[in-house]
DNA sequence: GATGAATGAGGTTTCATTCAT
DNA sequence: GATGAATGAAACCTCATTCAT
C-alpha cells in the first residue's frame, strides 16, 4: 500500500533484491567456511556485486554475519509451531508427526548448518545467540516439556525427565547435525536416528519399530 | 639415569619441557578462540617464547594445530576401556558407572572442548579427525554397542537401537558439550542430565531414579 | 575517442599507469638490488602505492619478476631485424652498421642490465629464460650466422666459425656488459670495443681502422 | 718449522682442516644459490659442523663470503704464469698451448663459477672485487697483451687492437661461461669455441683448422 | 672448542575497509 | 547507487646471530 514510490530515486524493490542475494551469498560462505575464513570479496562475488557495494548494505563484516543470521531466524526456517495431538493418539506417532519434520524437511540441512554455525561462531556474537535461543530453541523446548508431561500423564513414559530437560528429546537432532558434519560418508539418516532414538524412550520392541516405519 | 649426554649442547630435557608448554599454550588458545583467530604470536608469548622458537618445534600453524591435537589424542585424555559389568548388575548401573565419567571426570571439560574443536575445524584436518574417529569414538561407540546388546539379551530394552546406532547412547554427551558452551549461564549438570538420559531409556520411575542419585 | 566507460567506477586509464610505474620500479630494482634484495615496499614506494597496490597487479614477488621482464622483453628493447647489406658493402662496414646499435644505442644499457639480471636469476625462472633465448637471442644470432656466411662467401674471412658459433660475434658485447659492470671506473667504449674486435676478425689493419672511426 | 705447539689446547691442524671443509661447504654453497639464498644453517650442515661452530670462524655471513672467496683467489685456482713461446712458434700454438687451459683444465669449471659469482655479487664486496682483479684478471690481461704485441710485430696480425684492449683475447672464455651456465643443455665446448675464436682472429682456413684440432 | 635452542628484525602476503569516480 | 583501485594493519614465516651449557 504505501510502498508506491515517486518515480525517482532508487527503487526500492532492487534493494531488497539485492539484500536478499547479499545475505544468501554470505550466509552459503558463513556455513562452508566459517566466519574468519570467509572474504567479503567472495559473498560480494558470488552475489554478482562490487565490493564497495556490500559496505551500502551492511557496515561491517560482522554486521553482515550478524544481520545474515538473524535475518535467517526471522525468516521461515525456524518457526515452529505445535499442533495438538489428537485425543488418542499415541505420543510416539504425535512426536513423530510434529517434530520429526524438523530433521526431515527440506529445510532440515539449513536449519543443521545454522545451528552448527552459532555453534562456532555464537560466542563472538551474543545478540545473535540470544535470538537464537528466543526464536529456535526456546519455543522447540516448550514444545518438548509438553509432550514430555503428555507422555508421562498417559503413562507411556514412567521418567519425569523430559519434564525437567526438555532439551533431551533434541540431543538426537544434535547427534545428527554433529554426525554427518563429521562424517559425511557414513551419514545417518536423520529420520531414522530419530524413530529408533523415540523407540528407545517408549520402550517400543523391534518388530512394531519396524511394522511403524512401514 | 640412562641420560647418558653427549657432552656439549643444550639439554634434551629443557627442549621436552619447551614442547610442553608450547603443547599446553596452543591447545588452551585454539580451544578458546579457534584455529584462525589464534596468532602465532600469542602461542608463543602464552608459552614464554620468542616467535620463532615455536617454528623450530612446528613449522606450520597448521602443523602445531594437528601436532597439538593428534599428541592430546594420544595422550590419557581419550583413553576408554570398558571393565565388564558384574553378573547380575543392572545395565543401567553399569551404563552408570562404567559411562558416566567420560562426562563427569576431571577430564570432561578438556575432552568436550576437544570435541568442540574437531567439529569447527576438522574439515580442515581430515588427518586429525581420522585420528579422532580411531582413538576416541570407535572404542566408545563399541562399547556402547555391547552395552545395547547386553541390555537387550537381558530384557531391559526392547529395541535393538543401541546396537544399530550406537550413537545414540552419547547423545546426551554430544548435547551438553553444545549446551553448555552455548549458554554457559545456564549450564546443564552433565551427571544429571545422562542419569536423566539412561532413566528415560532404562524407563525408570522418577522415584527411582532421585533415589538412585541419593 | 573509442574509450566507451561502463559509467562508473575508477579508470581503466589509471590503471594502465599505475602499471606502467610499477614495472619501471620493479624493473629499476631488480636491475640494481637483484631478484633477493628487491623488496616488494621498495617497489611499491618507488611507484607511488601502498604495498598492497602492489599484490592488485602481481600476486607474488615472483610473479613481478616475470611479468615485467618478459613485458620488457615484449616491448621494444630487444627488437631486431637485420636489414639486408649493399651489394658490394663490405660486411664490415655492414656489421658495424647493423650490430653496432645493439651495443650503443639508447637502450643499450638497459639491454645490458637485463642480460645481467637473466644471467644471475634466469635459473630460477625457466619462463624468462626460455622467453629471452627467443625474443633477445635467437634472432641475434640467426642474423650473426647469416654475416658469417657472407663474408665467408665474399672472401672476407676464411674461417666457417661465425657459422657453427654465431655467438663470437656477441663475445665482445658480453665482455662489455660484464667489464662495465665489474669496473665502472674504467669502462670500456663499447663502439670501440666492437670496431676492433671487428678489426681483429677481419683482420684490418690499424690505419684502417682509426681512419674508418674518423 | 714455527708450528710447532706446546701440547695443551685447541690443535692448529684440526683447526685448519675444519676451516677447509667450512670454505669447500661455502663456495658450492654461494656457487649454487648466490648470497643471499645461502643460508647458514646449510654451509654448517654441510660442513658437518653446528651452527654456531660456523660462526667461529666466521664472525658474519659476509665475512664468510670474504674469507671464502678471497681464500679461493690466493689458492692454486687463478695462479696463472705464460712461460715463453718458441722462437719460432706460430703465435696461434702458443696461445692454443698457453690459454686454452685457462677454459679446459679441471679447474675451468671452478674459474667459471667463481667468476659469475664474482659478477652477481662483486658490488656488494668490493674487496673481493679488487682482489679478484689483482690476482686473476691482470696476470692473464698482461699476458694476453703481450700476445697481442708479439702476433702484430710477427706479421700474424694486422690490428693493435689485442694491445690496446687485451681482455678481446678473454672475450670468448667470458661468453662460454655464460651462455653454458644459461644453457646447459646446449653446452659449447670451451675448446672448441676457443679454438674457432684463435681461428677467426688468426684468419686459419676451415681446412687448417680441422687439420689442427687433428 | 662445540653445540643447537632461542631470539627478533625483517620480509612476504592477505584482506577488511575507504573513497574518488 | 555502484564500482574497484587503493590502503595499511596484521598475520605468517625465515634466518642471521647469540649464548648458556
Amino acid at each position: 500500500m504505501a510502498e508506491t514510490r515517486r518515480g525517482r530515486g532508487p527503487s526500492p524493490q532492487k534493494t531488497a533484491e539485492t539484500q536478499a542475494r547479499i545475505c544468501e551469498a554470505a550466509l552459503t560462505r558463513f556455513l562452508s567456511e566459517g566466519f574468519e575464513r570467509t572474504r567479503m570479496l567472495d559473498v560480494a562475488r558470488d552475489a554478482g556485486l562490487a565490493k564497495g557495494t556490500l559496505y551500502l548494505y551492511f557496515p561491517t563484516k560482522e554486521a553482515l554475519f550478524e544481520g545474515v543470521v538473524t535475518e535467517m531466524l526471522g525468516g521461515a526456517v525456524e518457526r515452529f509451531d505445535l499442533e495438538p495431538p489428537g485425543e488418542d493418539e499415541p505420543t510416539l506417532d504425535f512426536v513423530l508427526r510434529a517434530m520429526m519434520p524438523l530433521v526431515t524437511d527440506e529445510q532440515a540441512e539449513l536449519r543443521q548448518a545454522l545451528f552448527r554455525l552459532i555453534l562456532s561462531e555464537g560466542q563472538r556474537f551474543p545478540e545473535v545467540l540470544v535470538a537464537y535461543r528466543k526464536v529456535a530453541l526456546d519455543p522447540v523446548l516448550a514444545a518438548a516439556r509438553r509432550i514430555g508431561a503428555r507422555a508421562r500423564s498417559r503413562g507411556e513414559i514412567q521418567s519425569d525427565a523430559l519434564e525437567r530437560l526438555p532439551m533431551l528429546l533434541l540431543a538426537p537432532g544434535v547427534l545428527v547435525t554433529m554426525w554427518n558434519h563429521l562424517f559425511p560418508g557414513e551419514a545417518l539418516e536423520p529420520s531414522d536416528l530419530f524413530r529408533s532414538y523415540l523407540g528407545l524412550l517408549f520402550d517400543e520392541a523391534d518388530s512394531d519399530r519396524r511394522r511403524g516405519q512401514q
